[in-house]
RNA sequence: UCCGCCCUGGUGUAAUGGCAGCACCCCGGCCUUUGGAGCCGUGGAGUCUAGGUUCGAGUCCUAGGGGCGGAA
């Protein structure tokens, strides 16, 4: 196959790379450009697409000896991944910037180009799997190594793009063992630091970040009885499930710590309460969609609008536990569909704008975009 | 303008006259391809003021300041 590698400058995509070579694919390495600007991604032990991260990936690639390019993607990671980001934000939601990037960046506008270019797969060094199903169809699992397996953020992408994707890393035991395989290719990056948090913001600080870029005013803070106990500089720089940072003068009576319960960006109000009340046990998403063929169960029936209630695991973080569910595709009032999700426990911190990725054992069956949650206890 | 109770980090509270503790909060670290959460820390911060008793005072005494409460 001519497989398009992309490289990020760290060490599981220089690996991943290394072992298309092996598997005797043809294989061109690319790293994206996702700012113009330097200094407005986080650099060194932090980021994910720096100058120096795209300076490690080629010295990758050469080792490789491997034709290595650098595609200029930052207009479309603007649009799609950053201003996405802020908008989110702005509507009191909080996003996931890496899914985004994933959707609209690493599986869509890389694959389409390179697809164009006459490639038949993109490669990453994510830990996941790609299985065929008895017909051939293309089936996301999780990696291996479940301790690093990123199957959640690949959960977006779609079966035309499964299609096209090579995960070289699938099997990898641990990271230490990837890391220990880079080690022995002579490749430099072998003990680069992991990179995390949000590569768009430099330092960081992603309140100060929004702060920029969106225009805030000072509101309340109100408990669950809707009594005042605090003021913020700005609703939408709070998530559903935040603790810390809340500023609060007084303590709650019980001396327990309070949590954000809510963010209503209209009358510029967070509302926090004890840590119970942030228990939810009914998930509602839009925007669904499934990776690889939607199980039988998940169709909706015309006649009645809805699919069939199915077993599922539920996923609400990139490293958040499964947890039993019930998931259910409805037609809301608007004609477009929605997942339900009736969690057997309850899960805490769930924040609408966040993704909810639905599994059976280890295959990702497909995401939604949590729109509410709510726990089904009177309140 | 008589009597009683109270005053401890930013906040809420502990301490038979014997090292001022706990919680919330804040800060730092760990974890992590999102936000948060979670975990760790010898981290930060306090006895209203002035005297007195005592080997030793947050604690007892006196005066002052501040806050509650008392059918005249």
């Amino acid at each position: 196959m001519r497989v398009l590698a992309a490289m990020s400058g760290g060490v599981d995509s220089a690996v991943a790379a290394a072992r298309a070579v092996d598997a005797g694919h043809d294989v061109v390495g690319v790293h994206l450009a996702l700012s113009r600007m330097p200094g407005t991604l986080r650099t060194g032990s932090r980021g994910c697409c720096t100058i120096e991260d795209s300076r490690d990936a080629w010295r990758a690639a050469e080792k490789l000896g491997i034709p290595y390019y650098v595609w200029d993607f930052s207009e479309r990671f603007k649009e799609d991944v950053v201003d996405d980001f802020i908008a989110e934000y702005e509507a009191g939601r909080t996003p996931n910037p890496c899914m985004r990037c994933n959707e609209k960046i690493k599986f869509a506008a890389l694959l389409e180009k390179a697809l164009a270019l006459g490639f038949d797969a993109v490669c990453t060094g994510h830990y996941a799997r790609v299985d065929r199903d008895a017909d051939g169809h293309p089936e996301l699992h999780r990696a291996s190594d479940w301790a690093k397996d990123q199957s959640y953020v690949l959960g977006v992408l779609t079966e035309a793009q499964l299609e096209h994707c090579l995960f070289p890393l699938a099997d990898a035991p641990t990271k230490a063992a990837v890391r220990a395989e880079a080690a022995e290719r002579g490749l430099s990056v072998a003990k680069k630091p992991d990179s995390h948090d949000i590569c768009f913001i430099p330092d960081g600080d992603t309140v100060g970040w929004l702060a920029e870029k969106i225009a805030m005013e000072p509101g309340e803070i109100v408990d669950e009885t809707g009594a005042t106990v605090g003021e913020h500089a700005g609703a939408q720089a709070f998530t559903v499930g935040q603790r810390r940072g809340l500023k609060l003068g007084r303590p709650a009576a019980d001396g327990k710590p309070r949590f954000v319960l809510s963010i209503e960006p209209k009358q510029n109000r967070v509302t926090v309460g004890p840590e119970r009340l942030l228990a939810v046990d009914e998930i509602r998403g839009i925007r669904i969609s499934w990776a690889g063929r939607p199980i039988p169960d998940a169709v909706v029936d015309p006649a009645t609008g809805a699919s069939a209630r199915f077993p599922v695991l539920a996923q609400v973080r990139a490293h958040g536990d499964p947890v039993p569910a019930t998931a259910q595709v409805v037609t809301g009032d608007d004609g477009d569909h929605r997942l339900v999700v009736i969690l057997d426990e309850s899960l805490r911190g769930v924040a609408p704008g966040q993704t909810v990725v639905l599994y059976q054992g280890t295959r990702v069956l497909g995401q939604a975009t949590i729109d509410t949650a709510r726990s089904l206890a009177a309140v």
